[in-house]
DNA sequence: GCTCTGCGGAGAGGA
């Protein structure tokens, strides 16, 4: 039995006197979960009294197997012997976290707060894992070896490593590893497994083992220790995986730490114990000291509070990290046991800093609702909320390349989900918690599904793996931007100095000054400069032009933007300026992995496997490098230095992931428009403003707007321009003002009499039923064929709906490119379908952003079509201008 | 990457 609960209330420790002696004990009361809502009281005995200590009102309290009593002739509850208390069972902490978290409090939140740099020990550690891991599978040590030093020549050439001294150390580690694994495999045949996922809902856990030997946790280190003891927080790694497999009812005893130093050329010269591989037995009391050490996390992550290092018996004079530590401190005025030096960051920095800390920190939480999801939602729910493909048949499976798995299944009817190909994914044989599951990768997403997978499973259903390298990411990005930053950039970036830009003008563009004034404010930026591009305005055009002059005054120049299309479209663009010729020109690199950068950029893609020098030398000499945000944040990408940063799509980025692109510049450029669609962001804080935005209001002079736009007819843009630019956008020419249907060779007459116009408005009186409109949806796939029939090819039309549901629904009845309005940004087409869905009113926040109406209605170049309930639209006064120009 | 401690044991126990 396992009970849980909010907690109402917390009382002190105290001190009784049993039959067995004195004890203490402390009581918390919670409100169960069980719906009958009467506060129950658990009596937490010993030393789980230091949980208690760390509990508030308002926390989520677990309790496992506890004992029931009656006092008073109420029911309470109290600690057993196999009882764990957990708190806040629903932030899930990495099991990396905890082992930092015992090593220093401090340290867990230095390397939350500043990530993990690109270092040698660090690099290494990656692959002699990967070493073990084909060890493992099977495969050849030399050949392991020689591809894993290979995969990782980026990194390793950047760190000025060569090939064969790299080589030679993996190798030794390697030796270690195989000799023991020599031993084992005589005795134990297919009794080991390799990187083995764990997620815990009781414990609020969730990590990748190295290995499981026999059912038992293997931990890899590439250090040595001549202990006969493995060091504590190496032990604590293991336990927390021992204690995950043993939720799953794995009755693991034992942990083994392997130390891949520890081998039998240093014997000579070392004393010590120098076998590779450390057994320990995982008993109660360590399993009881790693939820309480969680709980303690999970507790300073409840207020986001930051630990001080005075939590436990941190010796700042042995660690590496004192100076770190005193810095961070030092600057951001914070308490800490090793010290402060430096001085702190002005107030509003500082305020900044916690502000954004806080928004981040929120937005993990939300993060963490999407692991819960996991198990909390029944595989329909997961289903119908698009997270998970279910009821897969498995087709086949077979090993591929390095010892790996490809797995196959069919897709039963015409399911849809958030999953995309080449995304990561958890595939399992139908229960991703509990059951057997594996990371994978998903290669084709067809009626057949096929992903590859270290590890063979059922493949039954795939499941969206939430990542938190986002969160993790912008993070950095906020450490690197108040921390590390120079203090002229910061002096504009919180206003206290007006941006600078140089006297010079030049004409770039001759035929639309708007984009000419952009490029020139761009190239004449000291500072910083902000495109503002209304739809079809030509933004990416600017970009390129905007590159190419950068590049021709000798800039270094990155170009980013939150998503690989965007980033893609830009290089499309400026590789029509004649950069980025070829490989061998080498001038314009596409940072980004194989799956996610477009087919016809991937000549230009950054090769990471190879000669370390190669690798480097084409990233380190490009003077224009090409990535996303996210990759911006990358442990490669921080180590690179840019004279200008531009950021494309920059309306659609959080302050965090913004500050990522532009900490590796000197000077940026943003473009974008802050009246389509704002950040995605799961969480309501300060994160849901884009720095662009923020600029635009705080230094208006440092934007050019571009007010031509090239796309749609006069009758389309008049709605948007009026409502969204003060009517400041304008069609480019008057052949764009007068577009016509009639232009691609479609006679209006052969349209049904209720389309005819180039705006029109239908209502065919369906019902919303979830976030799906059948009835609707029939009307729209009727409005797509007549389109059809008269003429317009199915590529040029594009149906826009606001949920998913209802995009599923209308893909059913028609073969034109249907989506939602926030994977329809960026692109546009002749003509353009909106599916309105909602009836009788507009509840809900997707109709609140009127932004997300100005990017749907401004998809379309010759005609829009407006499918809908009238009454629905009418009741809200936006809508009803809407409605009022459609029916005009 | 270091010099160190953090981990008990069956299992009930107070008012």
């Amino acid at each position: 039995m396992t009970l849980r609960g909010v907690i109402v209330a917390v009382e002190a420790e105290k001190t009784v006197e049993t039959q067995y002696g004195e004890r203490s004990l402390a009581e918390i009361t919670i409100r169960p979960d069980d719906g009958r809502g009467d506060p129950v009281t658990v009596t937490l005995w010993g030393k789980w009294t230091h949980t208690a200590e760390h509990a508030e009102p308002g926390m989520e309290l677990l309790v496992t197997d506890p004992e029931e009593d009656e006092f008073r002739g109420e029911t309470t509850y109290s600690t057993g012997s196999d009882t764990h208390v957990v708190l806040e069972p629903g932030f899930l902490v990495d099991v990396t976290a905890v082992r930092s978290w015992v090593q220093c409090p401090r340290m867990y939140y230095l390397n939350k707060l500043s990530g993990i740099p690109l270092n040698y020990p660090v690099v290494k550690g990656t692959v002699v894992h990967e070493v073990f891991g084909d060890l493992l599978r099977g495969l050849d040590l030399e050949d392991s070896v020689q591809n894993r030093v290979a995969e990782a020549g980026l990194e390793l050439g950047l760190l000025g490593y060569e090939q064969d001294e790299v080589e030679n150390e993996v190798r030794r580690n390697a030796a270690a590893i195989e000799g023991w694994l020599q031993q084992g495999t005589l005795t134990e045949e297919d009794a080991w497994r390799s990187e083995y996922t764990l997620i815990s809902p009781t414990y609020g856990l969730k990590g990748r083992a190295d290995a499981l030997r026999r059912g038992m946790p293997v931990e890899l280190k590439t250090g040595k220790n001549t202990n006969r003891e493995p060091r504590f927080q190496d032990k604590i790694q293991a336990v927390c995986y021992a204690l995950m497999l043993r939720e799953r009812g794995v009755p693991v005893n034992t942990g083994t730490l392997l130390y891949t130093k520890n081998t039998a050329l240093d014997r000579n010269e070392q004393s010590g114990d120098l076998a590779p591989a450390k057994e320990f037995s995982v008993g109660d009391g360590l399993l009881n000291f790693v939820v309480r050490q969680r709980n303690e996390i999970a507790a300073m992550e409840f207020d986001a509070s930051v630990p001080t290092g005075f939590e436990a018996d941190a010796k700042c004079e042995y660690c590496f990290e004192q100076d770190t530590c005193m810095v961070v401190s030092g600057r951001l005025d914070q308490e800490s046991k090793a010290g402060q030096v430096g001085t702190p960051l002005p107030d509003e920095e500082r305020e900044y800093f916690d502000r954004f800390y806080r928004a981040i920190e929120e937005e993990r939480r939300e993060t963490h609702a999407e692991y819960r999801k996991l198990w909390e939602q029944t595989p329909e729910e997961r289903a119908d909320d698009d997270r998970a493909l279910i009821d897969l048949e498995p087709t086949g499976q077979r090993q591929i390349d390095g010892e790996r798995w490809e797995l196959r299944a069919r897709k039963p009817g015409d399911a849809v989900s958030k999953l995309r190909e080449g995304d990561v994914a958890m595939a399992s044989d139908g229960d991703p918690v509990t059951g057997h599951s594996e990371l994978v990768r998903i290669r084709q997403l067809g009626e057949e599904v096929v992903v590859t997978a270290d590890e063979p499973v059922d493949l039954c259903r795939l499941d969206v793996y939430p990542s938190e390298i986002s969160v993790d990411r912008m993070l950095t990005a906020l450490h690197d931007s108040l921390l590390k930053a120079d203090p002229d950039r910061k002096d504009v970036l919180f206003g206290r100095r007006d941006p600078e830009f140089r006297d010079d003008a030049e004409t770039y563009i001759d035929n639309n000054e708007a984009q000419n004034d952009a490029v020139n404010r761009a190239v004449n930026a000291e500072d910083f400069a902000l495109v503002h591009g209304p739809p079809g305005t030509g933004k990416t055009y600017t970009i390129a032009r905007t590159v190419r002059a950068l590049v021709e005054q000798g800039d270094r120049v990155l170009v980013s933007a939150f998503t690989n299309r965007a980033v893609d479209n830009a290089l499309e663009a400026i590789r029509d300026q004649g950069l980025g010729a070829g490989r061998e020109e080498s001038d314009v690199v596409r940072v980004g992995t194989e799956t996610g950068v477009r087919e016809d950029m991937l000549d230009i893609r950054l090769e990471t496997e190879g000669r370390p020098n190669d690798r480097a030398a084409e990233l380190q000499q490009a003077p224009v490098v090409a990535a996303t945000t996210a990759s911006c944040g990358s442990r490669v990408m921080r180590e690179q230095q840019f004279d200008v940063a531009l950021v494309d799509e920059a309306s659609q980025l959080t302050e965090p992931a913004t500050l990522a692109a532009i900490n590796r510049a000197d000077r940026f450029v943003l473009v974008g428009d802050h009246e389509q669609l704002p950040p995605v962001v799961r969480a309501e804080n300060d994160l849901q403003t884009s720095l662009f935005e923020r600029l635009i209001d705080q230094s208006p002079e440092a934007g050019v707007m571009l007010d031509r736009q090239y796309r749609m007819s006069q009758r389309i843009q008049a709605f948007s321009s009026r409502e969204f630019y003060d009517g400041a956008l304008k069609p480019a020419s008057g052949e764009v003002a007068g577009r016509h249907l009639r232009d691609i060779g479609v006679d209006p007459a052969d349209l049904p009499a209720e389309i005819r116009n180039p705006v029109s408005f239908v209502d065919p009186d369906g019902r919303r039923e979830g976030n799906t409109n059948p009835r609707e949806a029939d009307r729209v796939a009727e409005i797509v064929d007549a389109v059809q029939s008269a003429g317009v090819p199915a590529e040029d039309i594009g149906v826009i709906a606001p949920f998913r549901a209802q995009v599923a629904e209308i893909g059913r009845r028609t073969d034109v490119t249907v989506d939602t309005v926030d994977r329809f940004q960026g692109s546009s087409e002749e003509v353009i379908v909106v599916s309105f869905v909602a009836t009788g009113d507009l509840d809900g926040p997707i109709f609140e952003d009127y932004r997300r109406v100005n990017v749907a209605l401004t998809r379309a170049k010759r005609a829009l079509v407006l499918v809908g309930d009238a009454g629905a639209l009418a009741s809200e006064p936006f809508y009803a201008r809407l409605l009022d120009w459609a029916r005009r």
